[in-house]
DNA sequence: TCTGGGGTCCTAGGACCC
DNA sequence: TCTGGGGTCCTAGGACCC
């Protein structure tokens, strides 16, 4: 706990949405709810528009639907949202060395190590700074909590949530907190929460009372240590920098349930590729191969296994995955797949056998003088260097055999930018039945006007994202 | 039309070792 | 010579976060 608020988190507000709206001008004031459009997606992220109608995160978005039946539906653009998020965090890269990303629209940033700020007015004027640098050059709304631990602050920036500031002085978080929900504090969702309520605790307050020895009986060592230092305001947890990846994962929701076994080993075997390609892209391999299964009743169970030296290799990840699924019963049908690789190293298995063999070779060249091959061969069953990375090698296998109009429908994705020969930049409001609708608008324009198209007319085509802001570099290579 | 996808951290039991 | 006491690794599951 620091004695001035120099600890700040931005979060930005209704990140995806607002990023949509951004872009899409007649979306501005209306309702809009990014996320899976299938018929098992959920909720990413709703307007503050469309959380008036009750939508929020996480929601099934059939649930979306019923409550707000005039909102614009939309898929994620994660190039989109990257893009942006780097333009943020390129701002924060100024106020500080220590800046923690959290995820695309939120981060930490230690301003006291950036010497910024080390005391309440100076760190107030560089979160209104930031704030102000973030609407110019993204177009977009971020709220900023200022505190001297980075749980306060992230209190904070909620409690400034949209647009807002919120600095904690310190020494007065005991008394801001102490009337306040548990759930307020990171960390406590619903099971601690419903927990605590049966022992009769709901306030921060109330968990001071009952001390450390009653909180680590009721939720163990570190979640009840933690949850009593997190009421008392205490937290010493460093902002920082880089965090080494733990885990790669890869996994898949079907539309409808899968029974048949040799589908669902083919697709267990597809992700096991693209999640090897993803640990590829990333320069890293991997011990531990995970099988994940959700079952029709939702019932979620996971499989590992741990090989003797991390691999980057598909086939090995692939008949390690195959293994694991021959373990789990699938009968009543399968909803989930998913494949993850943990354990990582940067190294892999096959480098160490190439690195013995070399080793080996080279003493074998002064004692015996009959040294095999040194390395050159083992090395190439080995590293295989630089894999394509995060290519996308394959696109999703449709259930059913797609007609040729399927096929050119499933270019028009709801949301996604396009461009017509003569009507210009637009992007597509929803396709079906043959026909592409777009509405011809632009982040700077006014709101545009809708016209419809055959699926594959000539004169339209995908475009990448335009900058939300002129001059601006937003423009995604999506 | 009930419930995504990508992560992190913790717990608990058994194996194994000293 | 009635059952010690850690430590670490592995596996499975669960809570939580965005």
């Amino acid at each position: 706990m620091r004695a001035a608020p120099t600890i700040l988190h931005l979060d930005m507000d209704a990140f995806f949405a607002a990023a949509e709206q951004a872009s899409k001008p007649s979306l501005r004031g209306k309702p809009v709810v990014v996320g899976g459009l299938g018929p098992r997606g959920v909720v990413a992220t709703a307007s503050y528009e469309a959380r008036r109608f009750g939508v929020h995160s996480a929601m099934p978005m059939a649930q979306a639907r019923r409550l707000a039946p005039n909102a614009a539906y939309l898929v994620p653009r994660f190039a989109f949202y990257r893009a942006i998020s780097g333009q943020v965090m390129e701002l924060l890269g100024r106020l500080s060395p220590l800046v923690e990303p959290l995820s695309l629209d939120e981060a930490f940033v230690d301003l006291e190590a950036g010497g910024v700020a080390d005391d309440s007015a100076s760190a107030r004027v560089a979160g209104e700074r930031l704030r102000r640098d973030i609407l110019v050059t993204t177009g977009l709304t971020g709220s900023v909590g200022l505190a001297g631990s980075k749980m306060l602050a992230k209190i904070a920036s909620e409690e400034a949530k949209p647009d807002g500031l919120v600095l904690i002085e310190p020494g007065t978080e005991r008394e801001l907190l102490g009337p306040r929900s548990v759930r307020i504090i990171p960390g406590v969702g619903p099971a601690t929460d419903e927990h605590l309520r049966r022992a009769g605790i709901t306030t921060v307050a109330e968990v001071v009372e009952a001390g450390e020895d009653e909180l680590v009986r009721l939720l163990g060592r570190a979640h009840g240590g933690s949850l009593y230092r997190m009421a008392l305001g205490h937290d010493d947890r460093p902002v920082v920098a880089e965090r080494d990846a733990k885990s790669v994962s890869v996994e898949d929701t079907f539309d409808v349930d899968l029974h048949d076994r040799l589908r669902i080993r083919l697709e267990v075997e597809r992700l096991a590729e693209r999640c090897v390609g993803r640990l590829r892209g990333a320069g890293h391999s991997g011990r531990t191969i995970v099988l994940k299964v959700r079952r029709y009743d939702f019932s979620t169970l996971t499989r590992s296994e741990t090989l003797r030296g991390p691999t980057d290799d598909p086939v090995v990840v692939k008949e390690a995955a195959a293994r694991l699924l021959d373990l789990v019963d699938t009968t009543g049908g399968v909803r989930l797949l998913g494949v993850g690789v943990s354990g990582l190293a940067d190294y892999t298995q096959e480098d160490l056998f190439a690195q013995a063999e070399a080793e080996a070779a080279a003493g074998a060249v002064t004692g015996t003088g009959t040294a095999v091959g040194t390395g050159t061969g083992t090395g190439a069953a080995g590293t295989q260097a630089d894999g394509p990375g995060e290519a996308a090698t394959s696109d999703p296998v449709p259930a059913a055999p797609a007609t040729a109009t399927e096929t050119a429908e499933r270019r028009w994705s709801p949301g996604h930018d396009v461009r017509h020969a003569v009507y210009g930049p637009g992007w597509v409001q929803g396709s079906g039945v043959g026909r592409v609708t777009v509405r011809f608008e632009e982040p700077g324009s006014p709101p545009g006007r809708v016209r419809t198209f055959p699926v594959d007319d000539p004169d339209l085509e995908p475009s990448d994202p335009l900058p939300l802001v002129p001059g601006g570099a937003t423009g995604a290579a999506a």
